[in-house]
RNA sequence: GCCCAGGUAGCUCAGUCGGUAGAGCAGCGGACUGAAAAUCCGCGUGUCGGUGGUUCGAUUCCGCCCCUGGGCA
């Protein structure tokens, strides 16, 4: 055991979770959240985030540390992770870092861009314009001001057309510069042993399909009914599930008609994750076996 | 048993007055630098139920058979 810290990256309900913890048992390791969605407090059973019963057996950090109404941000997840990895290395523990969000892994191994803060009313305001004008128009008033970054941007690409106008607004240069400064990776220098968990296709679907069924079994329509009034413009209104059942709950669909539509988002997710996966992260450790002991195995004679 | 309606992509269906066929959803591939479970781009993946017949050519027309739904008995 050589690593100073693990990283396990894997598509939703691959089981990295579980294996995870079964290393950090193993090593004396601690489990450091790597998802953008496991850190809202109130969304427990549609993130499928660990239960007591697994808190008890490692330290786990950056699970449910942040309310919903919250805008949290792979920026804010980079000075977290930090401090995850403080508190876990002050425990004596090797961090191991698990999840499924490629960003989040992208901003500890190689970083973020330093970025001028945005204001939220300039925030606001850009997104009011881009309401105003539409799509079109907003972005070839865009594409005026800033060439360079509306030349590898599509108008239709909102959330990077936004992102791009609010920095540009807020700081007077564009996106394009600011990125091309980099920024310090959390990990860097570090000693790191990394995985990527991917189960079979079919397998996977399959255990996508019968983990939403569990999680509505385990109470999920009602943890849907306390984010109802939830701003939909926030981050964990995007919850994978979390539309289809306010559409029950609504009265727009049945359970079964948001289950099958659920199921099928969840699909997609995963198969967006692993397309990051296989390009980002190509000379990682790849785990493609189904067997959960197996997969164990493999990381505890890995790290 | 008889009478209708229908069997076309994984699903729901459209269509071809005879020249081997699309749509939506699902699925697959790709992009990704501070809301990323987001946002965006690309791709039809098919013995047109089976089998004979007519025809230069049948998924399309005709016969028979099979299957599904409904009705009559």
């Amino acid at each position: 055991m050589s690593a100073d810290a693990v990283l396990i990256a894997g598509p939703t309900a691959s089981g990295k979770s579980g294996a995870a913890l079964a290393l950090a048992e193993r090593i004396g390791g601690a489990l450091i959240n790597t998802d953008s969605m496991q850190v809202y407090r109130e969304a427990r059973i549609l993130t499928a985030r660990p239960d007591d019963a697994a808190l008890s057996r490692a330290p786990h950090f950056l699970y449910g540390h942040v309310g919903v109404r919250e805008a949290y941000s792979a920026a804010r997840y980079q000075l977290d992770a930090l401090r995850a990895l403080a508190h876990a290395r002050a425990l004596g523990r090797t961090a191991i870092f698990v999840g499924g969000t490629g960003l989040y892994f992208g901003a500890l191994t190689e970083g973020l861009a330093e970025m001028p803060p945005v204001p939220q009313a300039v925030r606001a305001h850009v997104r009011a314009r881009h309401a105003e004008l539409g799509v079109d128009v907003f972005f070839a008033e865009f594409a005026s001001r800033d060439p360079e970054t509306a030349a590898r941007l599509r108008a239709s690409d909102t959330q990077r057309v936004l992102r791009a106008s609010e920095v540009l607004e807020a700081s007077g240069r564009s996106i394009s510069e600011w990125q091309r400064n980099g920024g310090a990776a959390p990990l860097a220098g570090l000693n790191l042993a990394r995985f990527v968990l991917s189960p079979p296709r079919a397998e996977l679907h399959r255990r996508i399909d019968a983990r939403f069924e569990d999680m509505l079994a385990a109470g999920a329509l009602e943890e849907a009914e306390q984010l109802k009034r939830l701003d939909r413009g926030l981050p964990a209104a995007r919850l994978l599930g979390l539309r289809e059942l306010w559409g029950v709950l609504d009265g727009a669909s049945t359970l079964a008609e948001a289950m099958v539509a659920a199921q099928a988002a969840t699909r997609q997710y995963a198969k967006r994750q692993l397309t990051w996966f296989r390009h980002r992260m190509a000379d990682w450790s790849w785990i493609e076996g189904n067997d959960f002991g197996e997969i164990v195995s493999r990381l505890v004679q890995n790290v």
